[in-house]
Formats: structure tokens, C-alpha cells, sequence
DNA sequence: TTGACATAGTGTCACAGAGACACTAATATG
DNA sequence: CATATTAGTGTCTCTGTGACACTATGTCAA
């Protein structure tokens, strides 16, 4: 009944998505140490109990390290486990998928050079460590299928947006247009938007800005998105 | 950079549902030892990395061996973790949730004095271990959701099954009624369940029985039923 | 100043699937 | 054969998405 010979390496890794001119982005840091080195991979690393609570905070505070500030989403994706993941033996990992607006990231990002956004359609192209392409690929369905039912991709954004901004940063994420119309039906049904007292040029007629109301939920709606 | 100090106690706990005359219920055992002698506990245990090609098989395993049979379904429901949740130190609990049917497995439980089915609505007036009571109430706020757009109680029944018997399991999950009408068009629009040759008896009419389609897997509706 | 253009935002109809509920079908029992 | 009981259908309402035309308000160039 002792744990100690059987305890296999626990770590955890994040999916940090953005969106940027239109395109759905992962960060991923250069792996400097065997095994994979050079190759890409998710931010991530081993708890740290003398200053994590919990595994909210591992994740928190590695995506911190790397972008400079916390993740404005962060929710648990899923936990994957194997004897042949890791070559050094039975891994298991629990990986977390993360939202920020890239206006927020985007000057931290550039000085460091052993991190960079990689568009997730791009990733082929791309040498990943370990399983991270699998977990990309979970995370990305994950984020598609909350898409539907849910304001979760208003994470992609900065403080205060216009429709057509949230908009783009879904049609991003969902690779399908949407109408305009439906989705001001659930900004005004989801009651956890606020109109801020600015607007914006757009090019036209001014662009109403909206924030988040302060410590609102995000709600479920009853009914997707069509596909 | 070394992991050896700061690992912490990893641990799979399952929540096993099934539902029984019209009542969800958990099963759970009784600790032998501390922490938290006498009191009430999910289902768990270590990985064993000689036998389990994952976390889900140890999750099968430990199940398997307190039912007598591996569960119906099984999904990944949250990692919880923190300083204080084990008396014995940092803890990272990955939490399942599964559902049986019960007929399948009654013949077995009984024997087996450790461990019993309480009825979820009953746990306050039970001494559970740990942060157990979360972890049920959030595997039955996640199986209450399934439950409003996909078919997942269909695990909660044997392989052939009437519409009664399905509309009244997912009628003991929402703890709502339910229209038998919506159910069918569900049934017939899911396109996952197949008409059996046999109907049974059931007081009036006879009942068709209905199977799962071998290998199929459940669909997601586009719209919830509503709460 | 004005007209063309571009983007923001609205009005409204069609469509799909859930809710409600009455109706028909089939089986048991007195 | 009448009645009770459960199975299954017909169909209307209701709600929210899709589609798309229409109005509103800004810029820019002639």
C-alpha cells in the first residue's frame, strides 16, 4: 500500500489560445532540455506546492512566466496518461486550456524568444513534443464546441469590444460564418454585457463598445450555434 | 529542477452512479483506515503503472472490484487538489464519474459488506471523507447537464430497455418530468438506438424494447431540454 | 455640400425542435 | 365486454436561430 515506487511524473501543461488577424494562435515554448529537445511544446511544468495552492495555480503561474500576465480563461481540459507518452516512463498530465486577448500578451510575447505563437492550423508544418498535438487538437474541439454555447471566446478579448470583434474572434474559432443578428440576440439574452459609454471608428458608423459586467458568469445558452 | 520532493500524493477516485426506484444513487465505501476511519468514500485508489495503461483503467479497475464489472460509462470529471483536502499533505485526486445499471450489478453489491449505494439526496445525513460531497454534487451537476442534451442516462439502464424506463431514469437525474413525446422524436432523431424484435409487458399496452446500436456513439443535441 | 461607400444595428419571416396535451392503440382484468 | 392502464401518435404553440433586406451613421472624395 506504499505510494512511493509507483508514483509516475505529474505535470501540468496549457493550451493558451488567441486569436489574431482571424486566426486561432497556441503559444508554445522551445523545449531546451532532452527529451524533445528543440522542439515545440506546451507551457508547463510540475506543481510547485510551497506556492501553489492548487493545479489552477501551476497552471496560472507557468502561463505567467511566459506571457507576462494571467490567463483571462482558464479551465481544466483533461488529465492523459501512459506508460510510452513520456520516454522516461509513465507520465501523466493534466492539461488545461487557456484564453487571452493577444492585445493584452502581444509586447511581453515578442521579448521572449523561446516562446511564439503558432497558428493551430499551421501545425502540421511544426515538430511537437510528446503528445501535444493530440491535446492541441482536444483543447481546440473544446473551445469550438463551447463556442456554441457560450460567450467563452469574449476571453480572445481585450476590456472592451465591439460586436464586430467578437464576432471575428468566433468565426475564428468555429472556421463558420455567423450572423450578426443572432449574435446580438445573445449578448442582449445573456444579461452579462454592458454597453460601455464609448464608441468607435470602424471604418463606417460608429462601433458600440461593450464590456463584461464585473464578476458576471458566463451563461449557458439552451441552444447551439448551427454548425 | 528535480520532481522528487515536491511530488504529491496523485489518487483516482470514482463517482459511480446508477439510479434505482426513481432515486440517483452513489456507491460508496467505508475507509478501514485513517484518515477518516469509519466514514463513507469514493470509490479509489493509486495508479498501479504495471497494470493500468491509464488513469482510466484504474478507475475500471477499482470499480470493477467493489461491482463485480466494468461501468457502462466513464468520463473524466475534474482534478481537485490542494494543501488541506488530505490531512497528510498536498493531494491531487483526478475525480471520475461513471454510471451502471443497477440490475447488472445487484447480485454483487450485496455481498460485499464495504460498500453500498446511498441515495445522493440522503448524503447530508452521512459522514463522507475528504471533500467527497463536492466532488458527488459536482459529478451530479455534470450528469444533470449531459442528461439535457445527449442521451448518457441510457447507461444507467441494461442493454434492452423500454422508453418508460429511460424517460423515468432521466426523469430521477433532472428531478424534473420530462415529455414522453420529446424523448421519442430524441430517440428517433439520435439515430443511435435500434427497435428490438421483443416488447415486454407493462400493465397496459406492450412495450417496445430498444438496444444501443453496437458501437455507436452518443450524439449531442442541439438544444437543451429545458430546466 | 453632397453622393458613394462602408460598417453598425434593426425588423421580420421562415424553420426546427421542445412543451403541452388530447387522442388512438393494445393489453390485462373483472 | 367494459374499464383501467400503459404505449405511442397528431398537432398546435412557443422560442430562439438563420437569412436577409432595410435603416442609421460615420468617412471620404469630387
Amino acid at each position: 500500500m506504499s505510494t512511493e515506487y509507483t508514483n509516475p511524473l505529474f505535470t501540468v501543461d496549457s493550451v493558451l489560445f488567441t486569436v489574431k488577424n482571424g486566426q486561432l494562435m497556441v503559444l508554445l515554448v522551445k523545449r531546451a532540455q532532452a527529451p524533445f529537445t528543440g522542439d515545440w511544446a506546451l507551457p508547463g511544468g510540475f506543481i510547485d506546492v510551497l506556492q501553489d495552492i492548487n493545479t489552477d495555480a501551476t497552471a496560472s503561474r507557468k502561463l505567467e512566466a511566459k506571457t507576462g500576465l494571467k490567463p483571462a480563461y482558464l479551465e481544466q481540459l483533461q488529465v492523459i496518461s501512459g506508460p510510452d507518452r513520456d520516454p522516461r516512463g509513465f507520465s501523466v498530465t493534466l492539461a488545461y486550456f487557456a484564453l487571452v486577448a493577444w492585445q493584452d500578451v502581444s509586447p511581453q510575447i515578442s521579448s521572449v524568444e523561446s516562446a511564439s505563437w503558432i497558428a493551430v492550423n499551421d501545425l502540421e508544418k511544426t515538430n511537437l513534443a510528446f503528445d501535444h498535438l493530440q491535446i492541441i487538437q482536444m483543447a481546440k474541439q473544446r473551445l469550438q464546441q463551447k463556442t456554441l454555447y457560450s460567450m467563452t471566446p469574449v476571453f480572445c478579448l481585450p476590456g472592451q469590444f465591439t460586436i464586430a470583434q467578437l464576432k471575428s474572434v468566433i468565426e475564428a474559432i468555429i472556421e463558420k460564418p455567423i450572423q450578426r443578428k443572432s449574435l446580438m440576440r445573445r449578448i442582449e439574452a445573456s444579461g452579462i454585457f454592458e454597453i460601455s459609454e464609448e464608441k468607435i471608428p470602424s471604418g463606417g458608423r460608429m462601433a458600440q463598445l461593450y464590456t463584461l459586467k464585473p464578476g458576471a458568469d458566463l451563461v449557458n445558452f439552451e441552444r447551439n450555434l448551427s454548425l
